[in-house]
DNA sequence: GGATGCGATGTTTACGTAAACATGGATTAG
DNA sequence: CTAATCCATGTTTACGTAAACATCGCATCC
């Protein structure tokens, strides 16, 4: 009888380790998982489990010759503190979970590093929460801890929208900052200044003379991707500029590569803005295997400033994002959330600058 | 009266919030951040908490007609387990930590998502444990999962040795993986065929006719590093090959870049394998700048197969690396452990394979 | 010098869950 | 028809911690 229940994504419900057998360790016998309590501490120590827990939380009213008893006790029996205990009395659990789709985007792997590195120094453990939609494998039933209380906040770093096609669902109640999505009408929302990154990138490409500027687009589902095409296409045509048709790919390098091929065939092409570092790759590549010489013939502008961008070849002319700075914000912005106990919304928009390299030239005469 | 005790680092002690100020909501006039219990959800349906449990958990023993009940109630309540009172009770926290140094090499990042997925296949969820070294920036205190008891597991994406000097420990009793380092004496280990795939890359670029094979290596402390270097020197040895002198990068493209400066200055130099994929973009683009042509005038071969490469100018011969498989062995390796309750040993191979590119050819006439 | 107060420590209790055990009604075997 | 079962459900308890409250002794104040 595998699981039949007609309800089997209800709040609560909990996947049966795959048919409950040979799942628990055959029997007993193998020394208990080591459990030291703060009782076990007290006792050893003489002093009361109460005592332990102050010194345990570095609470003062202890008296030092008391506490250094209790710290010798806790080093000697290898006590650890129990977070689930701790959680359950306390009801937080200082982990924030961050929500993404794929690890496979540099700039979400960069977000995902500064939010780990701004939570730690707040003293909150960050859980990875991937997210599977239907459309991909079937990772089905995949465990989230969203569906259970085990984060204080969470951080999405994806498409709000796409959340409701997904595995998990957003709990109500909970505090929640957005990454550079389409969302601040319901959520926090922390954003690199993707309007302004662009304009920066298309205006260097137009000053130095170029007549338009193509765009190879991010996925049609991606809010970043969609506000910097927007941005482009306005740039343009408030300037009175033509307006190529936009070439669409998926942020891989692969995708950046058959977007090149295809600018390959235009010969009026002079410069191209690309949405992100990795597409700009593939953008080079092809025009390196097609004999376009960047930025001779054809300039290049990237998105991201990724670590490598400095050693394609050519260096990568690309707007920097400041990565950091959107994961520092991310988790200011739910701490705060969880203190106030108040809900945000709105856009916190985090500044953006083009990195000149060598990419980027005036049009050929 | 700041932290002033000596033993600030001993175990159970725990950072007091940056001295206790304006940290907690300003009185708890706030909506209670919903608590909806079992006992709720019992009460509400009309049965004892222990039914609601059952369903909660997808036991038998309840009847179909309680059991919607249940769930109804559930639903209508909003009702979510608290994973923190099921940890406590059950002593598992469905958690698995996964300690790393840094983000920012790829290697890194894609054994991460890796283990991400297939953790989340079995029900598991990653918790990062970011370490900071003494000679990092002082994220000093920072948090860390490990001195309290919140993972069920810890697989260890770094140098093992390197965490002595570290600001987490490894706590005794739980079950470990090591990835890719020397650790097979005192945990199990995953690797990758280092010396497997050293031999296929080294031994690919002698048979095209190369008369020996330059190193650029990764940076000293790494294990993976190190025997990829071994491997390189002892085929060249025992091929009597002239065994050029060896250079050394931290795995960054910018590192890459300068080593392959140096190559640059070296005229003898036909063939480069380089330690990983993302110095291998920056080898390429010090030969390119320097007017040295790859693969005319040069060979490299990277480690890796990163996404990227395909797109490298030219196109990256290396050796591809499973980190799907990687990953996954690394879970399951851990998931034995705790259900045998019985530490491992040892070091589990994942097959690695040259992949071919525009990278490699014959030397120079 | 006795009331006062405060600082150090102990005692009680509740957090939400799930294992272990208990109950009671229905079904079936003899 | 009764006893033995079995199944659905209820009751009790413990997990480890920390808040709230209680106590006790000593120093201070007038």
């Amino acid at each position: 009888m595998m699981s039949q229940h007609p309800a089997d994504d209800a709040p609560g419900q909990r996947r049966p380790e795959s048919d409950g057998t040979a799942t628990r360790p055959a029997n007993g016998v193998h020394a208990p998982r080591q459990r030291v309590s703060m009782a076990d501490v007290a006792r050893h120590a003489g002093v009361s489990s109460q005592t332990v827990s102050r010194v345990s939380n570095g609470y003062p009213g202890v008296v030092d010759s008391t506490r250094q008893r209790v710290l010798a006790a806790m080093r000697e029996l290898g006590y650890r503190p129990n977070s689930a205990a701790r959680a359950l009395k306390s009801g937080e659990f200082r982990t924030i979970g961050v929500i993404l789709f794929t690890l496979a985007t540099t700039g979400n792997v960069r977000t995902l590093e500064a939010i780990t590195t701004s939570a730690a120094r707040e003293g909150y453990a960050i859980t990875i929460i991937p997210v599977a939609v239907p459309t991909q494998d079937g990772v089905h039933g995949a465990f989230t801890r969203l569906g259970e209380l085990a984060v204080d906040a969470v951080i999405v770093i994806m498409e709000v929208h796409l959340l409701d096609t997904s595995t998990v669902t957003l709990p109500p109640g909970v505090p929640v900052v957005v990454v550079s999505a389409d969302a601040g009408d319901r959520y926090s929302v922390v954003d690199t200044d993707q309007a302004d990154g662009t304009r920066q990138a298309v205006r260097h490409l137009l000053d130095l003379g170029h007549r338009t500027v193509w765009h190879v687009a991010g996925p049609e589902e991606s809010f970043a991707a969609g506000h910097r095409a927007d941005t482009w296409r306005a740039i343009l045509e408030s300037d009175g500029r033509p307006v190529p048709p936009m070439l669409r790919g998926d942020w891989s390098t692969e995708s950046g590569y058959q977007a090149g091929l295809q600018l390959l065939r235009e010969s009026g092409c002079t410069a191209v803005f690309v949405a992100n570092d990795q597409m700009a790759l593939g953008v080079l590549r092809a025009f390196h295997e097609g004999g376009r010489r960047v930025p001779h013939d054809v300039s290049v502008v990237g998105f991201d400033d990724i670590a490598e961008a400095s050693s394609f070849i050519p260096p990568l002319t690309t707007v920097h994002q400041d990565f950091t700075e959107t994961g520092h914000r991310c988790v200011e912005g739910v701490l705060r959330q969880m203190r106030t106990d108040a809900p945000e919304r709105g856009t916190t928009l985090v500044p953006t600058w083009l990195v000149p390299r060598a990419s980027t030239a005036p049009p050929p005469a």
